[in-house]
Formats: structure tokens, C-alpha cells, sequence
DNA sequence: CGAAAAGCAAGAGCAGTGCTCACATTTACC
DNA sequence: GGTAAATGTGAGCACTGCTCTTGCTTTTCG
């Protein structure tokens, strides 16, 4: 069972990944040849095969590990700040996220950039894929118990309770409608800013793109989502 | 000059870029074939190369054109609201936005999705690419003339007046810190949610995104940009 | 222990790709 | 009408993902 082989077909996937993600961060993914992986490896191409059934599976199986990757980055981030400090939180939370993106950003790309059309994100990645949200969906009831208050209200749109009160639902979770829409507002500007940032366009906007990544969060903390 | 024969390339190169966008809104960018598009239309694969020096070439165009195409949408989104009515207008260039963007994904996709590592973005996008940013600031500007107040204030982080400062002067335009933060922000938020969208981010958590986005989009104008 | 089963690697081969180049054909213009 | 430019052709190179047969090694089990 534990036995060498499988000691060696561990030791021989990983070195496929770490090859793999070499590629992609060189020259991406839509660039990413099983071949080149082979001869890295002195083997070959069909060798591969008995690891990863294709070269979309191995796609999908570094997709899933960036989405873990993401969420313990993310999750260690909010652990290690104080459970009531909710603008610590807030704040470590979004700049773990943009160090990650910075870290990583070829697999930023891989989850969050272009999906492939047709392709359905296989089950397995759906449970990684909301670890990072509900980092910040319990810092969002978090901060509602101990009765922050965002700054913002939910506009009279025509809908919007019903759509809420649905969306309460497929999250699992209590918020008011305007914490609600303020933490998805706040959610979409970090990422928005995030990828602008790390898809280049804003090379020509900014000298130094944390200073105003600093702020941005800042403001959102405190002035939408009103932590305190 | 304006003869037969520039009349049929023209031609010829409006079919080639067609069927490109055919295959590339239905298998994606990372798989548009030249050969394919040579099948289609009846013709050796080689002989495209008279119109297109390369696929990168083609694809570099067909992004310049979604580009243009982007900035025509959003820029008469804008002009159809008359000027001092800045509520509306911010409304019709958010709504423009997401909805070119529902129309053309795979034209999206290839504007503000994942880049292929180490393409630098020639010297013909730029222009194309700032129409778009410059309607938002110029709404922006508007808006601070008519004494709009965003409803955030710049946080007091280090350094964040001499970046805005030469933000300013990077975009050529005058606006207040808090105008500048409050405009960045909308702009993110309003991006990252059709990005979350598109992407397929968010397609366990609404019913209805477009209920969430007016409401997204009524709030960003209202009670952050402080639009009146 | 030894044989059967399972796992693994190799290499040839298929069908596809982008792209080049020598060549043939068409066509616009002097 | 002849010439030169523009256009299309098809073979060919080097690459890709993937399959399949063949042989070898390790594991498992009677």
C-alpha cells in the first residue's frame, strides 16, 4: 500500500505539478505542453499519461490546489489576527489576498482570469473554491454581532430583498441586506482592483499600486462596511 | 487604389476576423486555429498569412476592435443622458458596461481576463483602451464641478496624496483625493462584479445577478460617489 | 517461494497545430 | 499587351495531445 511505488508515483506527480506550474508561470497556460514537462523529466511524453489522464486534468488539479493554496493563505491571514479586531481582520485579509495574487499570479490568472468555454469547473473544486469567501462572510456576521453597521443602505431597486433573502440562502448565512451588499461590494473592488492591477491595466495609472491598494481597503473597511 | 482588389481584401480580412470570433466565443481564445478558419472559407491555410502576419497578430486586432467597440458602447451610453443629470449617466455607463459584456463574453474575456505572460501589449491598444476609462472620468470631473461630495473620505495612510498626485497627472485630469479613491473604487467594484459574473464566480449565489448589480450600481452612485 | 497481476515506461504513430517557402496564378496599371 | 505586384497553393518543418502495443519491474497472493 505505502509501499516504494507509491512513494515514487507521490514524488513523481509533484515533480509533474512543479514543472507544470514553471511552465505556466514562463509562458502560461494556454502554453503549458506535456512534452516539455518530459523532457524536463529525461522521459517520455506517454509516461505522463499514467499520472494525469490529460492535460486538462492536470490543469484542474493545479486549479484545485491554487484554491486551497488561496484559502490557507487567507484563512491564516484572519486566524492570526484577534477574534474582535474586525478592522485587523478586514485588513488582513484583503492584503493577504493581494500577496497572493502577487506571489502567484499565473495561478491568480488560472482561477480567476478567462475560464475556457464549455468548461464546467468539475465538483471537486467547489468546496476549495469557497474557502476564501467564507473567510469573509464570518468576519461579515462577525461584525453584525458585535453591531457594526455599514455605511451604506440597500437602494429601493425592485427585486433586491427577494434576490438577498435568496442569497442568505445559497451562502448559508445572516446578514442584513446592507451588510450584504455592502460585502459583496467591497469583495468585487478588492478583486476588481486586484485584477486590474495584476492583468495590467493600470501600468500607466499608478507609481506604486499598494499605496493605493492601502487606501482602498482602508476606506472600504471603515467607510462601507463600517468595522470598527 | 480604392480598386478591386482592395475591396476584396478588405473583405477577405472582415471574413477571416469573423469566423476567428466564431471560434473563439465557441472553443475560447487558447483555441483559435488559423487552419480552421483557412477550412471555413475554402482556402489554404497559408494563404491567410498575406492578411495576418501571425495568429498573435490576429488576435492582437480582434482585441483593438473589442476595445473600440467597448468605448463606442459606453461613450454613447453617456452621451444619450443629458449632461447635468450625473445620477443617470453613471447609471447608463455601468449598465452599458455589463451588458456589452453579457453580449460579447468571449470579447471580454480577451480584454480584461488572464494575459499571456510576457505579451506586452503594442502601442496601437492604448489609445482604444482609455476610451472607456476616459468616460468614467470625465463623469467624474463633472460631477466635482457641479459640487458632488463623495460620501468616503481618503483614509490617512502614508503616502497616498503623492501617489493620487501623480494619478493625476498620469490620467491628465483634476479631482480631489476623495473624488479620485471614491472613483477608483467604483470602477473595481463595478468590474470585479461583471468579472465574478462572467467568470462564473458567483453562479451558486444569485438567482438574478442583474437585481444585484442595479442595486450594486445605484449604492456605488449614490452614496460613495455622492452623485446628485 | 513462485506465479499471476498490476503498475510503469518506451517508442512508434495519428491527427492536429503555426508558420515558411518556392512556385503558380490572377489582376491592376503603365 | 506586357510587367510587376498581389494573391493563392501545397509541400514541408517542427511542434502539440493522445493512443496503443510492447517489454520490463514491482507488488500481491495462492
Amino acid at each position: 500500500m505505502t509501499g516504494i511505488r507509491a512513494q515514487a508515483r507521490l514524488e513523481t506527480t509533484t515533480e509533474i505539478k512543479r514543472l507544470a506550474r514553471e511552465q505556466i508561470a514562463s509562458k502560461g497556460a494556454a502554453n503549458l505542453s506535456l512534452r516539455e514537462i518530459a523532457r524536463g523529466m529525461g522521459v517520455a511524453s506517454s509516461a505522463l499519461y499514467r499520472y494525469f489522464a490529460s492535460r486538462d486534468q492536470l490543469l484542474t488539479v493545479l486549479i484545485i490546489e491554487s484554491y486551497d493554496d488561496i484559502g490557507d493563505t487567507v484563512e491564516r491571514a484572519d486566524a492570526n489576527c484577534s477574534r474582535d479586531d474586525l478592522t485587523g481582520r478586514w485588513r488582513a485579509v484583503s492584503q493577504s489576498l493581494r500577496n497572493w495574487a502577487l506571489t502567484n499570479p499565473s495561478d491568480y490568472g488560472l482561477i480567476f482570469g478567462t475560464p475556457v468555454p464549455g468548461y464546467e469547473a468539475p465538483i471537486d473544486t467547489i468546496a476549495p473554491a469557497l474557502r476564501y469567501t467564507n473567510v469573509l462572510l464570518h468576519l461579515l456576521a462577525d461584525a453584525q454581532v458585535v453591531g457594526c453597521k455599514p455605511l451604506i443602505t440597500v437602494p429601493t431597486t425592485k427585486g433586491v430583498s427577494r434576490e438577498y433573502k435568496r442569497v442568505r440562502a445559497n451562502l448559508g448565512i445572516k446578514l442584513t441586506d446592507d451588510m450584504l451588499l455592502a460585502g459583496l461590494a467591497a469583495w468585487a473592488a478588492l478583486f476588481g482592483a486586484i485584477s486590474f492591477e495584476l492583468f495590467g491595466h493600470v501600468d500607466t495609472v499608478f507609481t506604486n499600486p499598494e499605496t493605493h491598494f492601502r487606501a482602498l481597503t482602508e476606506m472600504l473597511g471603515n467607510q462601507m462596511l463600517g468595522m470598527k
